[in-house]
DNA sequence: ATATTTTTTAACCAGATGGTTAAACCGTGC
DNA sequence: GCACGGTTTAACCATCTGGTTAAAAAATAT
């Protein structure tokens, strides 16, 4: 076998990034193979020769842009960190990361929505287990009455979650509302990047006054 | 014309009823027109007969989504009231409307996201006008320095938003990671319900103590 | 009762879609 | 040169999909 991969993309690949490109537009239902080879420059049977089927060549790019995505992030919720660190670097990481990929937030809440049994089971093996000590760090503070209106875990992490994921999910409604073009929308980013750190630490937690 | 409908459902509204369900649930493009009849209980044809196309049928159900879901907290925005009470009714609104029909959060964003050109220019028509107002009220409480952190208008709507309309959209999300059901979701939407509205305005308002 | 209009059904259709196959192509080692 | 492995192509296939049609059945009007 001769292997060395030189630096033009192999057909493997040009598959693979056209397919991740049209998978994120289009979610699965709306992803056509004929589109993906088109994209690739490549005959449509090549798809089928890399990857068997459409549902694998999915679960790749699914399982990528998920990888891709959130090591980084989640690997600073297994941390020793104190908490309030630990969200304003969990803020800080996920926006600067997603900033790249902007996409995923959306094309993996739509495909979790869409069609749940395809990728649930690979979202709770990968994600869940890896998100725990952060829940519980959350849980411990809550009792030790650390929390603002002392909120529930659950109530805590959705509120960070939101306001660090809606905006990527939301985009078409903000640039509706707001007239902003894509580059508008980069520095609304960089905006948020600037101040949610703190701002979600000042919402979430107990300030000195509140002792 | 003899009219009195009783009970029964005509035909016309067993299709609107089935194609709303099965569009809410797998989107434009995951949604089937024989899944539709079979939901209905009719004959595929009756609904090129009641509804020309799935294009047509798709629109119908978009426009019923938004129209029964937004009227009511869109008008509260152009009523004329204080940006805080406006605020924490707009909240309140929101959340029980939606949790009557909370699979619309999902439905809309994902074809704004998935298909823009279908529905952009009806959102815009409709929604994007009806906010107006009350981003102009955020603009100036904005301009007067009554905003926490002196963030621009963008940045605090989209931050009530996200509070407000995420956790429908990671309902998924939530029950993988706190391993609750529909009942429990339920119980979490209550519990937002009472302390988000007053928890909102906390946190987007500069209380007296920052003056 | 009969004519007319509306609603429903079943059979059908053209095009799209995911997928297969068999042959051609190409590089490498002999 | 030739054989051999992996790679690429074009033609093809079965099934699905949105949509049409013509005739039957029901309802309505005369």
């Amino acid at each position: 076998m001769t292997e060395i991969e030189p630096e033009e993309s192999s057909t493997e690949e040009k598959i693979f990034e056209a397919a991740k490109d049209v998978f994120h537009r289009k979610g699965f239902d709306g992803a056509r193979m004929q589109e993906i080879a088109d994209k690739a420059k490549i005959n449509k049977s090549m798809l089928h020769y890399y990857y068997r089927s459409k549902d694998k060549l999915f679960e790749k790019v699914y399982q990528l842009s998920l990888m891709r995505a959130l090591p980084q992030i989640v690997s600073l919720l297994n941390k020793d960190l104190p908490l309030e660190e630990k969200i304003r670097e969990f803020v800080r990481e996920y926006l600067s990361v997603i900033k790249k990929n902007p996409e995923i937030p959306s094309f993996i809440i739509r495909e979790l929505n869409t069609n749940p049994s395809r990728i649930q089971e690979f979202f709770r093996a990968q994600v869940a287990k890896r998100v725990q000590p952060f829940i519980d760090q959350v849980s411990e503070a809550s009792e030790a009455g650390k929390i603002k209106d002392d909120l529930p875990p659950e109530q805590v992490i959705i509120n960070i979650m939101s306001l660090v994921i809606f905006p990527f999910i939301g985009k078409p409604i903000l640039q509706i509302l707001f007239n902003i073009d894509d580059s508008a929308f980069d520095d609304f980013v960089d905006q948020r990047l600037e101040y949610l750190p703190d701002f979600v630490v000042e919402m979430t937690l107990k300030s000195d006054s509140d002792l």
